[in-house]
DNA sequence: TGGCGCGTTGCTCACATGAGCAACGGTCGC
DNA sequence: GCGACCGTTGCTCATGTGAGCAACGCGCCA
């Protein structure tokens, strides 16, 4: 038991039950525990550095502030998005979504043309977006996305739905992600249309996209695309994951240029060349793809949950959140 | 996903983040979130009312006010103490013994003469007193306490050692808790110096007692003074714990009245004339003994953890801390 | 269309609170 | 024993905050 910190410990416990628990003025309290306001008023503040005080917000879009701003700092990025952690990993993939859906909606200014890149967690932003979300958003697709096998039409679905809940147009993509011949993957390009797309893609005021991991769980072993061993091929080259289909490594560089020479849609320069560009992104087996994300300028906006931005701060699970340094010395955007 | 409620919520929750966890004004939050300041202050007082913040004392000296208060309402008691529930039973009793120590220390008036119980929990608030805690406090034992088997005098010394740490002088009552016959008993009893102690025992200005649960965990087996098939044979009668070595019911009664003519010691109707007895009791074993005593006018103040408290307030386990009215019709006296 | 009632909004004002400052008291080295 | 120093205390004053109130908009029904 410490005695040197109890006396004024114990004081400020009680303290803080009368002010927090109790609703008493400081100055009540002073009378109650025979000390004046003004000591009170400092046995609160001590409890509150110590930590005897803690106040959480306890709420699904709830979001972590201090992390937010972190992670701004840290990797140069225009905004960031934290929300807390559910133990729940489906909870969590879709609080994050749920976040980028409100982050577009609260975007100023209003994007024109948002480039949108698919997957499962974007179609969950798909969905989370109320319907009248902006009014005349028109989308493009930025990557090729027809499934081979399951699921088909979830890529177009989740575009569609985001402009048409917007009022706008959707500008599809009608190919494949990844073509099995290079030459097939050029002459699709050279098409007319589809060139159009990607043109029409580059001068987009906003991308938003997500990224898969270099397992078998990724999108591209579900839809057909690459087999289980090709993503055994990548790792060994050093993949973390993929961006608009395009498999990197934790360097941010391109895992396997034949592979991606035969991937269709906006190239990776394209997407760091951009003003705007959001990331959403969550669940663990994300955090290397994530890292290699950020670190690597390939996104400004980044919307993911506590436990990812604690591991791309470095910081991994534990760290007390009320160990906030609430140093306004970086001061940032208003993102209301 | 509440349509309604999100408007204001979502904005309740954004701004709860930048009041609480950015320390903003909430001036300055009005114009993050372009709302006037009074808005803001609303949007607060709604996610108070709501749960939505959450404020929590992380302390081992924390105490429970709104129980506390709700007991004494309901009970009729002078005062009371709730300790938060550690999920460790053991860490348990000994926050509710220091919660004890605590008490005894801040009571006023200073008790002259303070009766005492004894039993494991009562060691432990001897234990918790700071030496010199008080000045010439002295200490008459209640109930006998030889120990017949295991740990011989810890009676003796818990009433020591509360005396001594406060410069005063312990009186014991050296005898058994029962007697095997009730003549025995009588002539103990008529013995002019257990006479005497008894007869000081109920001139004390406090008492402070403990219980113990009809079951063979009881310290009276442990002691050796009943047996398994005694305890057996009192929960027959209904007895659900003792009080000074007297095993009552769910009613407050003598569970076995030939029994309790073998114990000696204070008897029940003096505790109850008492103006200061002090119950510290905590753990589930001991729920329903605790129930028996308070709502049967056996003690005015009681210490005790957070979850026999809800037992007792018939709110179990369950019930939101936060749902606390703080309606301050029922105004306490303070317990510094 | 015009009252009526109800919830919401922006305001005034009084009170609660924290920052900053001077005075105090205890401790240490000389 | 004496003065410098550091942490603590009680204060003033500016600012932050909540209660209470009038005005407003809105839906409802006559």
């Amino acid at each position: 038991m410490p005695l040197d910190t109890s006396d004024s410990e114990l004081l400020a416990v009680r303290a803080a039950e009368l002010y927090y628990e109790e609703n008493k003025t400081q100055d009540e309290i002073g009378a109650i525990l025979r000390i004046t306001r003004w000591k009170v008023g400092r046995l609160l503040a001590q409890a509150r550095e110590r930590g005897i005080i803690r106040i959480e917000i306890v709420h699904p879009r709830a979001r972590r502030l201090g992390l937010e701003r972190d992670l701004a700092a840290r990797f140069g990025l225009t905004d960031a998005v934290v929300v807390p952690a559910p133990l729940d990993d489906v909870e969590l993939q879709s609080r994050v979504a749920e976040a980028a859906a409100d982050y577009l909606v609260s975007m100023r200014p209003v994007p024109r043309l948002l480039g949108l890149s698919w997957g499962r967690t974007l179609h969950q932003v798909a969905e989370s977006l109320p319907v009248g979300w902006s009014t005349g958003v028109n989308v493009v697709q930025l990557n090729g996305g027809v499934s081979l096998s399951k699921r088909p039409g979830t890529a177009a679905a989740t575009a569609t739905m985001i402009a048409q809940k917007a009022g706008g147009e959707a500008t599809l993509l009608p190919t494949p992600a990844i073509l099995e011949r290079l030459e097939t993957k050029r002459a699709i390009e050279g098409d007319r249309t589809v060139g159009g797309v990607i043109q029409l893609a580059r001068t987009a005021h906003a991308y938003l996209f997500s990224a898969g991991p270099a397992d078998t769980s990724s999108v591209h072993v579900d839809s057909g695309y690459l087999t289980a061993d090709d993503i055994a091929r990548l790792v060994e080259r050093g993949a973390v994951g993929d961006v608009l289909g395009r498999y990197i490594t934790a360097d941010g560089e391109i895992a396997d240029p034949e592979l991606d020479a035969r991937t269709l849609g906006l190239g990776l320069d394209e997407l760091r060349a951009a003003k705007r560009s959001i990331l959403a992104v969550g669940g663990e087996s994300k955090h290397a793809v994530a890292r290699a994300i950020v670190t690597h300028g390939l996104c400004s906006v980044l919307v993911t949950d506590e436990h990812t931005a604690r591991f791309l701060l470095g910081r991994d699970i534990d760290a007390d959140p009320l160990t906030d340094d609430t140093d306004p010395t970086a001061p940032r955007e208003d993102t209301p």
